[in-house]
RNA sequence: GGGCGUUUAGCUCAGCUGGUUAGAGCACUGCCCUGAUAAGGCAGAGGUCUCUGGUUCGAGUCCAGAAACGCCCA
């Protein structure tokens, strides 16, 4: 195996700090968090890293400076850094860490080291992607991909087939969007257990490819291929897409996507090696041990399992295999030699995909030819037809008119002509008279002269007569076509179906003749007289002289309209009729699905198709319909293509007696090739080794070469089910992983490409499906919701994006948009992903800024540190019930597939934790707060938060994996040292569910939203304490009542809180009709059953049954609920009633005056750059009255403050200061820090 | 021209098998809370649920038709 190694970082925008002072927490690390700022500094565009993990934040000058005061006073790690920024190199030691919450008095009676580790300190303000950086190098130097693909190697399959991503340019974002999908799934996967083949795919074979490598060496056609020669030119495509494979390894290694990625490096060198000597013996490192083979042999066999990585579509077994596909298909005569027109470039000599040629097109100006064609059957009357390609009317085969349309017999002087009535005043010249009108449908059968009958290719092919009269020789006729419009021209159309894509079809279906003018360089072929070996589009003018001296001529005018051109070198094109190879897709018949028979079924390729597709789960579900509907409607499936680079197709096809065979595979070549297989020999089965091949001809014996086309790329990708499953070389093997469980890939396009490819070919080798399921998504377009172009400035780049936005971030995007929808994608979405992040980061940095000040780590391990949760406070075992849904409903999601529901399930989690829990909890996290209660929120916490990052890996691998490494790895080295190698968290938290408290925590939030609501309306803010609160309840009761209306009374600072029935004066009784359950029953008696509910009309039964409107409800059929009697101040909610006391005493006032004073004090705390456990000196100053209210609310401002001494009276010269207004009268409250070494 | 999808607040999108008062985030305005502090909360404003017709006691939701946009096919 080459060995797998993780990219070095690319990508200019940044330079990353390599920071070699950053180490993760490395198992044995107890003085790794004591670092000392010994190491470099990083460039001084970056701000000074605050602390080691994670990564610096910009700060602002005042607590940057703030910081580094604070850091010279305590030597501390921050310090040192900070203290480069001032210009003085800082080492000192930090001195023993204090015990947190206590004082420095309290430090001084007992700070014994401590023997635990402890979490790293996090700062609030990450920089994810130096964060993401440290993660690559900690996942690469712990081998814990390698270590998580050991661990389940025992477990039960996963199969998931990658769809191979063009190895011919550097990833785009929109490949990010994909290989999110495919790595959140596999990684989900992982984390229960699953063995999986993490094999990446590249496809390298096919025109995307040539057309680069062309464009590197300024080529401009083939004719400059062939001069350059095919041996030189292939490598060269070779060792393109060893470049890029190479590039985009790299870049989805930074996506964070695990796989079994080549060492990017190794690919560069094969590249190299193949350049300067391909047949050069090389020994490579494989899983199995060291092969041995030619450079070229050994690219040619990557992917394989004696070499490991990823597979690539050129390899020797991929062509191999489509080869014995091929094989089949003749077998079983599905094969043939058709013909198309294809727009050509003459210039570059090669044809055009139809992508191509779209890209195109462009304004032109040709000649607007108008010329007659004389009926055989109506002397003295002509049609007259009209064209701006005058060179295809030497192919012209049929005239064709609208059936509908009206047509008019005109006479200008001695002429009469036919052409469109609404055509007249635009086609003819002159005055004309019409003499007769006639439908469409009237003239179609009518003889005319063509105007190059004479010309010997036009005989000869007329002469071959047509499809339904194959004995009579063809003559020029009309036609109808609904094609045909009064839009231009004459209403009466050349049809040339040699020369147009249109004209073709047209002439396949009602089978007329075919005649194709041109050859590859676009000049006139043999049996043209006297245009033969003359260039078709330069000859126009000659053209119109000629029909104008033999009296085909009618008028001739420019013409300007978009026209396909070469995009590569802006020439016109030609419609060129070409053979082509086929694979019959079998005939559709007039009947539904389910009424036809067995025989008709195995006779039609695409019904045995539609058979395996029936058998597939498509995601979103359309996608079925969608491909059934491509499958009856494709045509036969064209697998030839004119060019250099891909798989040869094996096609011998003798032009002695006309018969071709299928060679199914490179043994069997061997033994067939009665010359030319030592050009072979050595070399992989490409062009043009392969060209020099040749077989008997099994018809006439004579010797063959193979046809020189090479074949449609979607062969390519279409047979990976089974080659990189080693269907043919490992039978065991493929039954084990075949068919994939999963593919996913981008819908628009695959239906008809990838999709179909795959299974077509699993349909014909096996006729069974490749893949259990299939989910697709929509396509990724800029912020602006247009495709992304550089020059509309709505690109974005990988890389860009990768250390912009960090590549979580766009993970988290890509994971919470719907898969059938288009994504706008941009840095303000970005923005917006990342303050969702932030949210969780905050919650963390909280936590462990505040188990650091504590000193509390988990000293049972992480799940038996929860065990006696059951005791624990309400809201304890409220978020650890919520924890333990969130991991079952997430797993469940993510096993279906849906991306989208878990980060909606993981968003309101976190809004959960962050403003309902932490909220309430942080008070019970900070210091004086009772040493049980406080261990019981850090455990809580600290179990939620790891529950969170497991739950959220597979999304966010890069963020869940600093948070465990600080949160457990930091702290106990015996659990796994990486969260990807922990399993699914579900079934570990399930003991923690309490539906019933959820439902209850539910109603109280909502009753404290509500006195959030009222209180805004009164304008009591909550700082100011009330005295009382009355609140109704649904049904009149909470579960863990007592416990959540004291969570209600501290949230909304109230002092106490009385609970009221339906019976109280303060609310009435209201019924609320069950409508989903009356419904079905009552019918039209509703809307009277509402109006009277609404209306208070009832009567409520003792039995609990209700009377309204003339109805007898049952008591399930009813909410009774308590809603506020108009006139009240109060708030109600679904039957939730609550009422607050607005009334203040003098009491009260002055414990909201104190609130206030303790704000502003905190305020100035933090403006003076304390550290939270800094002491100082108070002084306020306020007048005598205030004193005395104040008074008994000292003490208590003391402590919160941790102030030591509080003085009154004047504010003594240069400490902080601040006015605080306290509802008439203003306060000055200022402080300072307490010196160390007193007190 | 045919098939499929989408259409809900200024923007991006939720809205389960129909239930009477349509939600979230962002943006905007005002307020609040706060040693999570470039974070957080509450409130306000903002909607003919694209249109038309139908089924139903009741339609954003089901049915039919139309329009616009997107993808695919022709």
């Amino acid at each position: 195996m080459l060995p797998t190694r993780t990219a070095t970082r690319t990508g200019g925008w940044r330079t990353t700090p390599t920071s070699s002072t950053w180490k993760l927490a490395a198992v044995p690390r107890r003085s790794a968090r004591r670092r000392n700022g010994g190491a470099a500094k990083p460039t001084a565009r970056y701000q000074a890293p605050a602390y080691a993990w994670p990564s610096p934040g910009k700060r602002s000058e005042r607590k940057a400076a703030a910081k580094a005061e604070r850091a010279r006073r305590r030597g501390s790690c921050a310090g040192c850094i900070a203290g480069r920024i001032g210009g003085t190199s800082v080492k000192r030691v930090r001195g023993q860490r204090r015990p947190v919450g206590s004082s420095r008095d309290a430090g001084a009676r007992a700070a014994p080291p401590l023997p635990r580790p402890m979490f790293d300190p996090v700062s609030s303000k990450p920089d994810f992607i130096v964060q993401e950086h440290r993660v690559l190098d900690l996942w690469r130097e712990r081998r814990a991909f390698e270590r998580l693909r050991a661990q389940n190697a025992a477990g039960p399959r996963w199969s998931f087939l990658d769809g191979p991503i063009t190895a011919n340019n550097p990833m785009g974002v929109h490949h990010a969007w994909g290989r999110t999908y495919k790595d959140v799934f596999q990684r989900h996967r992982a984390m229960l257990g699953h063995a999986q083949r993490w094999q990446n795919g590249f496809d390298c074979q096919g025109l995307w490819v040539e057309v680069n490598v062309e464009r590197d060496l300024g080529f401009t056609s083939k004719r400059d291929i062939e001069e350059y020669g095919l041996a030189a030119f292939v490598s060269l495509c070779k060792q393109r897409v060893l470049t890029f494979a190479a590039r985009q390894t790299e870049q989805s290694i930074r996506l964070g996507y695990w796989m079994d990625w080549n060492d990017p490096e190794e690919l560069r060198r094969l590249r190299d090696l193949l350049a300067a000597d391909p047949g050069r013996v090389l020994t490579l490192d494989g899983p199995k041990g060291p092969v041995t083979d030619t450079v070229e042999m050994l690219v040619g066999r990557l992917g394989m399992p004696e070499l490991g990585g990823s597979y690539f579509t050129f390899s020797n077994e991929n062509n191999d295999l489509i080869w014995a596909f091929l094989a089949e298909c003749h077998r079983r005569g599905w094969l043939y030699k058709g013909h198309d027109t294809m727009p050509w470039c003459p210039r570059c000599g090669t044809g055009l995909s139809q992508m191509e040629m779209n890209e195109g097109y462009a304004e032109r100006e040709d000649p607007g030819l108008t010329v007659r064609f004389p009926l055989v059957d109506r002397p003295g009357e002509a049609l007259l037809v009209w064209t701006t390609t005058p060179w295809t009317l030497a192919a012209n085969v049929a005239a064709a008119v609208g059936a509908d349309l009206r047509y008019a017999k005109v006479r200008q002087g001695h002429d009469v002509f036919w052409l469109g009535r609404g055509r007249l005043r635009q086609a003819l010249v002159g005055p004309f008279e019409v003499l007769e009108e006639r439908d469409g449908a009237d003239l179609v059968g009518w003889r005319y002269r063509g105007p190059f009958d004479e010309l010997p290719a036009v005989g000869e092919a007329f002469a071959r007569g047509t499809r339904d009269e194959p004995d009579r020789p063809y003559e020029h006729r009309v036609v109808a076509w609904d094609e045909v419009g009064e839009e231009e021209g004459t209403g009466i159309v050349h049809v040339a179906p040699g020369c147009g894509a249109e004209d073709y079809l047209l002439g396949t279906a009602l089978g007329l003749p075919a005649i194709g003018p041109i050859d590859e360089d676009g000049l006139y072929g043999p049996g043209f007289g006297w245009l033969t070996g003359r260039e078709a589009p330069a000859l126009a003018e000659s053209i119109v002289d000629d029909l104008e001296r033999r009296g085909f001529f009618y008028h001739l005018e420019p013409y300007t309209h978009r026209y396909p051109h070469c995009w590569r070198c802006q020439t016109p094109l030609l419609f060129r009729l070409v053979d082509e190879w086929y694979i019959s897709m079998g005939p559709v018949y007039d009947r539904p699905r389910e009424q036809l028979t067995k025989d008709e079924v195995d006779a039609s390729l695409r019904y045995q198709i539609m058979e395996v597709v029936d058998r597939i789960r498509w995601i979103p579900e359309f996608g079925y319909e969608r491909e059934l509907d491509w499958l009856l409607n494709m045509r036969d499936w064209m697998i030839s293509k004119k060019r250099y680079w891909g798989l040869a197709l094996p096609i011998w096809d003798c032009p002695s007696c006309g018969t071709f065979d299928v060679v199914g595979g490179r043994e069997e070549l061997r033994a067939r090739a009665v010359e030319g297989w030592e050009a072979l020999e050595g070399h992989t089965p490409h062009r043009p080794w392969v060209d020099a091949v040749k077989i008997a001809c099994p018809g006439c014996g004579e010797p063959v070469a193979r046809i020189p086309d090479v074949g449609n790329p979607w062969l390519d990708a279409g047979i990976v089910p089974f080659s990189t499953m080693h269907y043919r070389e490992d039978r065991a093997t493929w039954e084990q992983w075949f068919p994939a469980d999963f593919v996913t890939e981008s819908f628009p396009g695959q239906f008809r490409n990838w999709f179909y490819s795959m299974l077509a070919m699993s349909t014909v080798l096996r006729r069974e499906e490749p893949f259990r399921t299939i989910f697709g998504y929509a396509t990724l377009y800029g912020e602006d919701g247009r495709p992304m172009h550089k020059s509309w400035g709505n690109a974005i780049a990988f890389d860009e994006a990768a250390e912009r936005m960090g590549v979580d971030v766009m993970r988290w995007m890509f994971a919470s948009a719907r898969p059938e929808d288009n994504i706008n994608f941009g840095w303000h979405a970005a923005d917006e992903a990342r303050r969702e992040l932030l949210v969780l980061w905050n919650v963390y940095a909280f936590f462990v800024t505040y188990a650091r000040l504590a000193g509390w780590t988990p000293a049972r391990g992480i799940g038996a540190e929860i065990d006696g949760a059951a005791a624990w406070p309400v809201l304890d075992r409220w978020i650890l019930s919520r924890a333990a849904d969130l991991a079952t409903r997430v797993g469940e999601r993510l096993d279906d597939f849906d991306a989208i529901a878990a980060t909606r399930a993981i968003g309101t989690f976190i809004d959960d934790l962050s403003t309902w829990y932490l909220r309430l909890s942080r008070e019970r996290m900070r210091r004086n707060a009772d040493d049980g209660d406080r261990s019981a929120a850090f455990a809580t916490l600290h179990a939620v938060l790891v529950a969170v990052a497991r739950v959220l890996a597979p999304i966010l691998p890069f963020l869940t994996e600093a948070m465990y490494q600080n949160l457990i790895v930091a702290v106990d080295p015996s659990l796994p040292d990486s969260v990807h190698l922990t399993r699914w968290p579900a079934a570990d938290l399930a003991r923690h569910r309490d539906e019933r408290l959820e439902a209850a925590v539910a109603t109280a939030r909502r009753a404290v939203e509500l006195v959030r609501t009222l209180r805004a309306q009164a304008g009591l803010r909550v700082r100011q304490p009330l005295a009382r609160l009355w609140l109704a309840l649904p049904g009149g009761d909470l579960h863990e009542l007592d416990a959540l209306v004291g969570l209600i009374a501290g949230e909304v600072n109230v002092k106490a809180i009385e609970l009221i029935g339906d019976e109280s004066a303060l609310v009435e009784r209201r019924v609320k009709p069950l409508l989903p359950r009356i419904g079905r029953k009552l019918g039209p008696a509703i809307p009277a059953v509402m109006a009277a509910a609404r209306a208070g009309r009832f009567e409520i039964r003792p039995d609990g049954s209700v009377e309204l409107a003339g109805v007898t409800l049952a008591p399930d059929e009813v909410e009774i609920l308590a809603t506020p009697r108009p006139g009240t101040a109060v708030a109600h909610d679904e039957g939730l009633v609550v009422v607050i006391d607005t009334e203040l005493t003098d009491a009260l006032r002055a414990e909201g005056d104190a609130r206030e004073l303790q704000r502003a004090i905190q305020d100035l705390r933090r403006d003076a750059g304390l550290e939270l456990d800094d002491r100082i000196e108070l002084a306020v100053s306020l007048d005598e009255a205030e004193a005395g209210r104040l008074r008994p609310f000292l003490p208590a401002l003391a402590l919160e403050t941790l102030a030591d001494a509080v003085a009154a009276g004047p504010i003594p010269d240069g400490w902080p200061a601040t006015a605080v207004d306290l509802g008439g009268t203003r306060a000055t409250v200022a402080l300072r820090r307490r010196p160390e070494g007193r007190g």
